[in-house]
DNA sequence: AAGATATGCAACCGCCGCGCC
DNA sequence: GGGCGCGGCGGTTGCATATCT
């Protein structure tokens, strides 16, 4: 007998997709990437479901343009730790590696592009080494910090060294403890239309029971969207609820048009 | 207005480290 | 100690949108 290993869903993500795996990160945290893809039906990788919620799920993730704060600092981090993107998504709430990398990724083309149309114009070699990137990256970021030097509100890339020296870095919880402080988190009401989280009795009660369960395609019927999960449209709105709890489990990711 | 080009960003791929058996 | 699976990371790609010519 030929097993046909069933095909794995590839490409972006629907709202379907994306409140399945919100409901079933909410129930079993975000651990065990592959065992949540395979109980949650997606057909997608566990890589893939990490992928989606880290870059673009998670609760507290900042939208839109990064400041000239994070700008600087983004710069400043890469000339001391060079390409390392989660070391300095670290340092940068709410902010991904993805994004991180992407930020530079555009900073240097546009640079080098500044650069060959300056060199071209001036006749002046500033042909770019890319073994030479973070140096440059430094030299631009001292000029940033030079004339920044104002901004207050933000730890320089030394400041976060020392610091990072000092103590253990900060774990993810912290970070996103940091976040929730802020004015970012009041943004995404998330935690008021999902309150099911590991501190909740409920999610205590849930989770345990959850656990005890061994067999994979025993819990895959538990969970069957039907049973446990359900989506649904009001007015509009596409929310998501656990079955028999809907008061106390639903929410309403934010999408952008 | 239309085509070309640049930019932003989501997602995939491959590699590596770690823990478990 | 070695094989295996999983999660995490960095590099890369491809598509959609914005901007330019």
């Amino acid at each position: 007998m030929v097993m046909v290993k069933e095909e794995m869903r590839k490409g972006p993500w629907t709202e379907q997709e994306d409140l399945h795996l919100v409901c079933f990160v909410r129930l079993f945290g975000e651990r065990r990437w592959d065992f949540i893809a395979k109980v949650s039906g997606l057909n997608r990788t566990g890589k893939s479901c990490r992928l989606r919620w880290v870059n673009y799920l998670h609760p507290g993730l900042k939208r839109g343009r990064m400041t000239p704060q994070e700008k600087r600092l983004v710069l400043e981090l890469h000339a001391l730790w060079g390409n390392r993107w989660s070391r300095i998504a670290r340092k940068l709430p709410g902010r991904t590696d993805n994004e991180i990398k992407n930020y530079w990724r555009a900073h240097m083309r546009k640079m080098t592009k500044e650069r060959k149309r300056s060199s071209s114009s001036s006749r002046v070699d500033h042909s770019l080494d890319l073994t030479e990137l973070p140096l440059q990256a430094a030299a631009e970021a001292h000029d940033l910090k030079s004339t920044t030097s104002a901004i207050s509100c933000c730890l320089t890339a030394e400041e976060l060294e020392k610091k990072e020296e000092g103590v253990a870095s900060y774990s993810l919880d912290q970070i996103w403890n940091e976040i929730a402080t802020s004015e970012v988190i009041n943004e995404l009401s998330f935690e008021d239309s999902c309150p099911l989280m590991p501190s909740s009795p409920t999610w205590e009660c849930c989770s345990e029971a959850v656990w005890k369960i061994d067999d994979d395609e025993e819990l895959r019927m538990l969970l069957q969207t039907d049973h446990l999960i359900s989506t649904h449209n009001d007015g509009g709105r596409e929310t998501c609820s656990l079955a028999h709890q809907p008061d106390h489990f639903s929410f309403s990711p934010m999408y952008s048009s």
